[in-house]
DNA sequence: CATGAATGAGTTTTCATTCAT
DNA sequence: CATGAATGAAAACTCATTCAT
C-alpha cells in the first residue's frame, strides 16, 4: 500500500501511466528515497539535483521526467513523509480505545517514524517551510495534516478545563521533533522508554497526577 | 558591551580594521542584524549575499570587507547568538539560588531570547551545524556552550538517581526550541506562563511531586 | 487531393510507411495541422516538439515515427503552405484571361490563403529561410516556387518600360505579407475589398491611370 | 544623445551607476549592439547568450550584471530600436509642413532606420511579440509607438472622406517593413527612389490625383 | 504505430567571491 | 571603506532525439 502511494504519487503528473507497473524500471521510488535522506540530511539547498542523479544512477535530465521543479520533489517528499507518519500513528492507535494509552501509542509512532531509518519523516520536521519560499504553503499544509492528528488526540483525553491542553500539545510535538538532534540508535536507550518518558509528566501536567513508578 | 563584543568580533577577521573605530559608520551591526533576521527566516542556504546587501544599502563587495565568507558571517551570527541567550539566562539566574527557581528563570530567559525580535539566538536553534559542513565544527562549539549552562542548572537539581535528568534536559530544550514555530507574539500567551507550565511536569517526572495549582 | 499530397509528402520520409494507408489512424494530418498554427502563431524555435505532442495527444517519440526531425516538420508544413497558396491562386486565375483582373484574383486568393484559419500559408510567409539553418535552402526553394507565380502575373500586365515593375510587386508582396499582423476576421473589413484597395494604387502606379470608384 | 539613452536604459538596472563614465568599461553599448544584430539576423530563440558573451567579449555572468534576463535583453534592443526610428522620423520631417512631403521624408527616414547596418529597428520588424510570450505585451506597446507617428502623419493628409487611409497606411508599413527582406544595399537601387515610389501610388489612391513622371 | 523512459548536450541563470579604482 | 564590474564554477532546467518493449 505504501508502493500504492508512491506510484499514485507519480502518476499525478504521468497521466498516460501504464497499468502494467513491471514493464517500467520505476526509478522513481528510488528517486524519492534518495531525496529523503539527502534533503534529511543536508537540507533542501544544499542538496543538488546532479547529486540525486548520480546517487540514483540517473541522468539529471531524467529526474525531469518524473518531476518538474526540484521544489516539486521537495513538495512530494514532504507529501509521503506526512502520509507515512499519519500511516503509523493511526496505524499504532487503531485497536486503543483509552485515551491515554492511544496518545502513549502515537508519541511510539511518531518517535519511530521520525527516528526511522527512511527519512521521509524527518525531512517534515526538518526543512522548514521557511526554507522554501517558493512552496511554503504547500508545506504548511501538509505539515497541519500531521498535526491535526495530535490535535484528535489530545481532544480526546478530557481534561480538566484549567489545563492547557494546547501548550502540552506543542511541548510535546517540540520535544518529540527534537529528537532527532540528540537520539543515536546505539545510545542505548529505547523508544518506548523514551515515549513513556515523555508522556507522563505531560499526564501529570494535565492530570494532576503521578504515575506510579515512572 | 554588545557593542564591544560586535566590535571585537569585527575586528577579529580584518586585520585592516581601523583603530579608530568612532569614524567608521560601521554598517557591521546592521548587517549582522539582517543577516541573523534572514538566516533565522530562511536558512543559511536560501540567503544570498546580494539579498544581504540589499537589505543594508551596501554592495556585495562591501560586505567582504566586514566578512571573509558568507560562512564567517553565520559563524558571527552564530556566536552573537549564544553570548546573548548566555548573558540572558546568567542575568536571570544570578541573584537566585533555590535550583528549581534558578532553572525556572533560566527557562523563561531562554525563551525571551529565542523569541525576540532581533534574531540572534533563533539562528543558533534553527540552524543545524550540519547545514554548513564547512563550519560545523565551530557551530557545534558554539552550541555547546550554550547547552552547558543547562546542563549545568540540571546538574544542581540535586535529583534522586533513579531518574533520568538527561532525557527531561532534553525534552525541555526540544519543547523550548519548537516555540518559535508556533509562538506568536500576539498569541495572548505570556512566556511567564509558558515557562512556568514547561516546568511543572518536568518537575513532577523528576521529583514525582505535583505542584499545587499551576 | 489534398490528403494525397500529404499522404505522398509523409511516405517520403518513411519507408517504412504501411503500404495500406487506410488502416493507420493517420494522425499525421492532425500533427501536421497544430505545427503548422504553432510556427506561425510562436515560430519554430518558440515551439517545442512536446508542446507539438500534447496538442495532439501524442507522444514526443510517436512524433518522431512521421518526420525524422523537427526541421523536417518545418519543411513538410512549408511544402505544404506553398502548395496551397499555390492551388488557391493558380484556380482563382483558371478561367480569368484579362492581366489586371488576374493579377486582382490573384491578389484576393493569396490573402485568403494567409488569413486562413489554417495556418499553413501564414507559415511561409512567418518564417524566413534564415531563421533554421539547417534547411534554409530547401525553404529558400519553397519560397521561391509561390513568388513567382506573382513575377509571372506582373511578366503578363505589359507596362510602360519606364515603370519598375520589380518594385512593384515587391511592394504589393509586402503589403499582403503584412496583413497577417493587423487583419481581423471580425474587423469588418471584408477581403474582396482589401484586395481591390490594393491593385488601385498599384495600377495608377504602373500604368498612370486612375480607376474610377476606388 | 544616442549614448545618454543607451546609459540611462543600463542605469535602470543600476541605480547607483556611476556619475563618471570615464571609469566605466563600459560593455553596456556593445552588448546591445551584438544582441541587436543578433537578434535581427537569426531571431531571439537561436540566440544564445554564450554567444552574445563571446561576441562582446564577456562571460556569460557579466551580461546578467546588466540584464535580469534574457528577454529584459530583447526588450531593451526593441525600445532602442523604436527610438532609433522616431528619432530618425521625427529628425526627417521637423522641418517640412506640407503634408506629404513629410510622409515622404518619414517613409524614407523609416526604411533608413530598418536598412541601418544597426539592427536595432530591425528587431522590431524581425521578431513579432508572440515570438517571447513572455514580454509579448512589452512588445506590443513599444512597437505601438512607432505604429503611432504613422497614424498622425496620416492624419495630417486631410483626405478624401470617401479614402480608406487606415488601409494605406497599413499596406505602406507593410511594403516598408517587407524591404529588408529583398533589399540589398550593393543592389543598386536608393533608398530615397524606393520611398517616392512607394508614395506614388498611395497618393494617387487616397487623393485620385497621378503625379507626373514617378 | 506507439509509449514510457531516458539521454546528453545545451540553455539560462545564480551566486559567492574578487578586484581595480 | 566602498563601488561598479566582472568572474567562474555550478546550479536548475530544457529539449530534440533515441530506444527497448
Amino acid at each position: 500500500m505504501l508502493n500504492n502511494r508512491l506510484v499514485s504519487l507519480w502518476a499525478k503528473g504521468n497521466t498516460l501511466a501504464a497499468t502494467n507497473a513491471k514493464r517500467q524500471s520505476n526509478r522513481w521510488p528510488a528517486l524519492l528515497d534518495s531525496a529523503a535522506s539527502r534533503f534529511a540530511e543536508q537540507g533542501f539547498h544544499a542538496t543538488t539535483i546532479r547529486e540525486l542523479a548520480t546517487a540514483t544512477a540517473m541522468t539529471p535530465g531524467a529526474i525531469y521526467f518524473h518531476v518538474a521543479t526540484k521544489q516539486a520533489l521537495l513538495t512530494a517528499v514532504y507529501a509521503e513523509g506526512v502520509e507515512r507518519i499519519i500511516d503509523r500513528v493511526d496505524g499504532a492507535v487503531a485497536g486503543e480505545t483509552r485515551p491515554w494509552r492511544r496518545l502513549e501509542k502515537a508519541v511510539l509512532a511518531h518517535l519511530e517514524a521520525i527516528l526511522d531509518k527512511s527519512a521521509y519523516a524527518r525531512v517534515v520536521i526538518r526543512i522548514l517551510p521557511g526554507d522554501v519560499p517558493e512552496i511554503s504553503s504547500e508545506l504548511k499544509m501538509l505539515r497541519g495534516r500531521y498535526e491535526e492528528r495530535f490535535k484528535a488526540l489530545f481532544a480526546d483525553l478530557s481534561l480538566p478545563p484549567d489545563r492547557d491542553a494546547d501548550l502540552a500539545r506543542l511541548f510535546l510535538l517540540g520535544a518529540m521533533n527534537w529528537t532527532p538532534v540528540w537520539y543515536r540508535e546505539d545510545g542505548g536507550r529505547d523508544l518506548k522508554g523514551i515515549a513513556r518518558e515523555l508522556l507522563a509528566p505531560l499526564r501529570a501536567m494535565l492530570c494532576g497526577i503521578v504515575e506510579n513508578g515512572r
